[in-house]
DNA sequence: ACTCTCGCCTTCAACGTTGTAGCCTGATTG
DNA sequence: CAATCAGGCTACAACGTTGAAGGCGAGAGT
């Protein structure tokens, strides 16, 4: 099908090896010989066969990145940063998806399919603490996210804690004292959101508030729908509240959604402040406060890891790092000065 | 590294291809020698070498999805469902992006990364009809979308003028009559700017109506600032509309932020129509009426598409086909019964 | 008893590359 | 003038896998 070295060394009269080191540029051949083998080269359209050249170097030149869900808007702006990063690191991206589902994420890492490419960026969404051993896999790994700690690979990921204590202090320098939680997750110790709302509590009693129970939202899923209607049952209950921090950003938009259905005013009778800083968050009615996670730096720093680990520069007896991203508030519309102003 | 077969064969003490054969269900196998040699595959921990699997198969297990933007919330759901297709029917995605960029596109084509997967799913945005020539590529590509037509190769579509026609009469029929269009592109005749314009054009005709060249919105870029920023300049003019028909749905939400913030309602005062069907259609306040393009068609139809071309089950010389994808009008708010009723 | 068939397993070669070793020629050197 | 060396090329082997072909014994058929 597709011309292989072997034609065109016959085409131009050499040896195959001849030909493969005109391609990789071996310095001793002579005008004369390379001449033939380029013109050889051009006439017959020859490509190097990768896969061949994979399997003699051992590498593949790809990178996987395995995220929950594309469709998930903060995946798919994290995966846009991946691809951007790699392709200029020369890098090819293979994508998996994994749906957040821990036996999914568990294949996933000692599936086969590991061996096509040379690396791996994992962000576990099903996954807990307990399966940390699992990621102890014979290719270098890179970690995204809040799920898992101290697990015996290089981790990229931001500090949940802090990030959320400043979105609820953002909220409580506008004057805002009754401040509702949207998406946490019962009983959650590390996770997203298990460190962010220990943040929102750590800002709470800075303030000498104490976290009222009836103010805290639960709910799994973090889409809009989950926004939406775990703010819907919230003002159901008759509770008073004039802010609240949703744990993402879908949450956010979904919860500004039934707050203006059932006529309450954002900013004005409720402020609402996100995180992840989603390209929609900017476009929103009104437009969205938020945390912005440093998703630009992450992506890049993951691949730059990867490739290091890949590469040989850091070896893998060399620790575990972990790594923090810049994070920062963005301020918007949906906090602008309330009630007490 | 990691183990081979080489290594497992002697560990059960059997040959190379034995160890093969057991991997590969080969059916005349002794009980006793498959129970050995799975129990050497599991005590190494060997997993088969997919590159090595490739090359001598000549094939990769891999396509590529090339887009323009997987930050573009139409592409990543694209991109989402053709990573589902693909995994079930047992292929890795890799994920290359365009920037919509001609000479990228032309790039893209020619890349002996191409050979690292079996084929080549495209949605182009940078190229022209002119450069259809580019097409005619030594491997299996599947075109998405509407920028050129009748390629050489299969291509995966829908019905741009029909759809926005329907779209269109969907507003008239409420009752509309001066309907502005946002997102038009001057002069052209094909891509879904032109093919969703000649549509408008094609309802507004049918009814009688002839199109008011003041009621018109010019914008490259379908971003969301597009849309409000078109939207903005409309209103300026003074002219007046009762309905707005988005070329895709992210114009419709900034048109729609627009709208909110000089004072005009969605639907009482202006209805608006999208296009895409985004997850984010139904989320918006109000929620967007919008076309659904069969997404999850089109992804399931493109990766069959390559697939058969891949494994020959259609032949290189077999005509090349398009396919159009089904759409329908998802009515929800901003189109429900206005100033007219 | 002799072939035939069939089950079970092995050897060989090949997929397309590239690193290693080495061969030949002509120029340089003491 | 032999020894040395560098330049320019080639042959071979190997990366890990699997299709093709074939060997060997045991049971079936004649």
């Amino acid at each position: 099908m597709t011309p292989t070295l072997r034609e065109v060394a016959q085409l131009a009269g050499v040896s195959i090896k001849t030909v493969s080191n005109v391609i990789n540029g071996y310095p001793h051949i002579r005008p004369a010989t390379r001449e033939r083998v380029e013109s050889a080269i051009a006439e017959l359209g020859y490509t190097p066969n990768l896969t061949a050249r994979n399997l003699r170097a051992g590498r593949s030149g790809a990178i996987t990145l395995a995220l929950p869900d594309m469709g998930l808007a903060y995946f798919a702006e994290l995966a846009a940063q991946v691809i951007e990063t790699a392709e200029s690191a020369g890098l090819i991206v293979q994508l998996e998806h994994t749906g957040g589902v821990r036996e999914r994420e568990l294949e996933l890492l000692r599936s086969p399919r590991r061996q096509s490419s040379d690396g791996l960026i994992f962000s576990p969404l099903g996954m807990s603490q307990d399966d940390a051993g699992a990621l102890n896999v014979p290719y270098p790994l890179v970690l995204l996210g809040e799920r898992i700690f101290d697990g015996p690979t290089d981790h990229i990921t931001m500090r949940n804690h802090d990030a959320a204590r400043a979105a609820t202090e953002h909220l409580l320098e506008s004057g805002r004292r009754r401040i509702a939680i949207i998406g946490a997750h019962e009983g959650e110790v590390i996770g997203s959101a298990g460190l962010r709302f220990a943040g929102y509590r750590a800002a709470l009693e800075g303030a000498g508030i104490a976290v009222d129970p009836a103010l805290v939202g639960y709910t799994g899923l973090w889409h809009r729908a989950n926004g939406a209607e775990t703010m819907r049952a919230l003002v159901e209950t008759g509770v008073d509240f004039d802010a609240a921090f949703c744990l993402n950003d879908t949450l956010a938009l979904g919860a500004m959604r039934a707050l203006e259905e059932l006529g309450r005013s954002v900013p004005d009778d409720v402020a609402v402040i996100g995180f992840d800083n989603l390209d929609e968050a900017q476009y929103s009615i009104p437009s969205l406060t938020t945390v912005e996670p440093g998703r630009g730096w992450i992506a890049d720093t993951a691949v730059k890891a990867l490739n290091a680990r890949i590469d040989g520069s850091v070896s893998r007896e060399e620790r575990s790092r972990t790594l923090f991203a810049p994070y920062r508030i963005v301020e918007r519309e949906s906090t602008l000065a309330g009630r007490s102003t």
